[in-house]
DNA sequence: AAGGTAACCTGACTGC
DNA sequence: TGCAGTCAGGTTACCT
């Protein structure tokens, strides 16, 4: 389910009920991950005190401290998690039975715990021991782009990206070019779709074949699509604790996405449905050019 | 360097 | 009702 607004609203639902509390004991039941769940995962954690949760792109950083690391004036270590396609976190009283696919539990001292769910088992808990840097290396997030709701993120920079090394540029679609992780970060399938919508380029074009002008549309596009399902999913927070999730995503008024066939909502062309690197995209073949 | 493809999984849905 | 086939919101690894 999760693109980057999924991720931020499961941040931001967690966070009051996590910040400053107590890891009182962790339950692995399945270690079996997009990578394994490490040996040591429960033994570093158990103990530790939840700082802040920070993200990078869809990935969730827990920073954790210890009474021994704070004396040396830093974290202990951070837990890396990402929801794949089907994971989500949710806050339950620790007393909560586990069901089918819940594969990771961290009881909190507050007698609250996070379950971590997922079907399809193509997210990630991992652990990162605290370096001498202040912010955490990992080779997952090292070679990540910009932020697309930080200054970073720029319309020189995507048109820099999409020139490449070869004088005719990349010749890979802009659809795709903006769901690489290594462009931009947090823009899933669904945001690719709306986001050229909103700024009125066709998917198929390629990414060295967008002018600048229209890459500063794109970059704006991104951004406004980004917020304003953050602004969404958060109106659903307030209930976070025993929800699953998924309010915020339900709530998305997608003026493209998984409307095939249905009429644009500026001009009423049926919109179209197309298969790009084996997703599907949506687009309106008369405002996207 | 950049492009194409396979791989990791389960569940929901479609059509026969 | 059952079974085969297809699709799903992510990302890395590997081979040209």
């Amino acid at each position: 389910m999760p693109e980057l607004p999924e991720v931020e609203t499961t941040r931001m639902g967690l966070l009051p009920h996590v910040r400053g509390q107590r890891i009182s004991r962790v339950i692995v039941r399945d270690k079996r991950l997009r990578w394994p769940i490490p040996d040591d995962f429960s033994a570093q954690l158990e103990g530790a005190t939840v700082n802040d949760i920070f993200r990078r792109g869809k990935y969730l950083l827990w920073e954790c401290v210890k009474k021994e690391s704070l004396r040396k004036q830093r974290p202990h270590g951070f837990v890396l998690s990402h929801l794949g396609m089907s994971g989500t976190l949710c806050v339950l009283p620790a007393s909560t039975p586990a069901t089918r696919h819940d594969h990771v539990d961290i009881v909190l001292s507050n007698r609250l715990l996070i379950r971590f769910n997922d079907p399809r088992r193509f997210g990630a808990m991992l652990w990162i021991p605290a370096q001498g840097t202040p912010h955490p290396s990992h080779p997952l997030l090292d070679t990540l782009g910009p932020e697309p709701l930080s200054d970073a993120f720029t319309a020189a920079n995507l048109f820099k990206l999409s020139r490449g090394k070869s004088s005719r540029g990349r010749t890979v679609s802009v659809k795709e070019f903006i769901m690489n992780g290594h462009v931009v970060v947090g823009v899933g399938n669904i945001y690719a779709s709306e986001s050229l919508f909103r700024a009125g380029i066709h998917p198929i074009r390629a990414a060295g074949k967008v002018s600048l002008t229209r890459y500063q549309k794109l970059a704006n596009a991104i951004r406004e699509t980004l917020s304003d399902a953050i602004r969404a999913g958060g109106t659903s927070l307030r209930d976070y604790v025993k929800t699953d999730g998924e309010q915020g995503y339900f709530q998305l008024d997608a003026a493209v996405y998984g409307r095939e066939g249905k009429a644009c909502r500026t001009c009423q062309t049926p919109i179209r449905l197309i298969v790009q690197g084996a997703r599907s995209t949506y687009f309106c073949p008369h405002c996207q050019h």
